[in-house]
DNA sequence: TGCTCAATTGCGAAAATCTGCAACTCTGCA
DNA sequence: TGCAGAGTTGCAGATTTTCGCAATTGAGCA
């Protein structure tokens, strides 16, 4: 009972990364790494309209990086896997070295910058 | 000596996303979470011609992903941190799992197609 | 039944991204 | 000095994403 990917593993890990290249969806991914959420709960967070949020939580959904469930009229998400909590972990951690690493670039312009060169 | 980021965290992780959302960048990566490698000997291997693969080499650089060193008439790129290999690993096991839950869910639509509804 | 609120969907315009072509820089060598 | 190869950059057209507005669905309630 294989899965046939049918697409090579590089476009779908590009098109993974791609759904969280998105700052509405980065925000509403660190939400429910806490704990799950319904839209009206998030929406005050993220501060888009209704209509933008669902959106990207269709996005999400489409990935099947997050699922719903509805209660009433109310609509809760959560993580598919907790996981993704740890990529986002291992984000922040790598985003820290870089932009460390490009203050030092930065410096070192400013540096030769008043050498004159 | 701060680092005074001026950005808000959530943007800045959405680009670091956003670059790692390309085929040509994630086979990039790929090669260089194994070893060392120059622009000649990454050619063959993506498939794009030069010019292609020097933009997505410019992104990569202008994110801080990756340093390049230059040895005559060749450039060796290299990642600035290894912890983007670990990255690319978390982000093959979560594909492994949506990817399967995505077959079951493909499943549950052919049964249910069947079902006539 | 009719109304309201939560959430989603469809659609079109604006913005960003991608890619190939042409031109350019730089190193090494005859 | 002049030429060839490695790599980069600039630019323009084509494609893809994004976002707000309007319309729709669906549950709960007077």
């Amino acid at each position: 009972m294989s899965t046939p990917t049918r697409q090579p593993l590089y476009l779908l890990k590009a098109e993974f990364f791609k759904t969280l290249g998105h700052p509405v969806r980065i925000r509403v991914l660190e939400l429910l790494s806490q704990r799950e959420h319904s839209v009206a709960e998030m929406l005050p967070q993220v501060g888009v309209e209704p209509a933008n949020l669902s959106q990207q939580l269709a996005v999400l959904r489409r990935t099947g990086l997050v699922t719903n469930r509805k209660t009433g009229s109310t609509v809760h998400y959560a993580l598919t896997s907790p996981e993704v909590a740890e990529l986002l972990a291992v984000a922040r951690r790598i985003l820290g070295g870089v932009l460390e690493g490009q203050a030092e670039l930065l410096a070192d312009l400013n540096a030769t910058a008043k050498d004159g060169e």
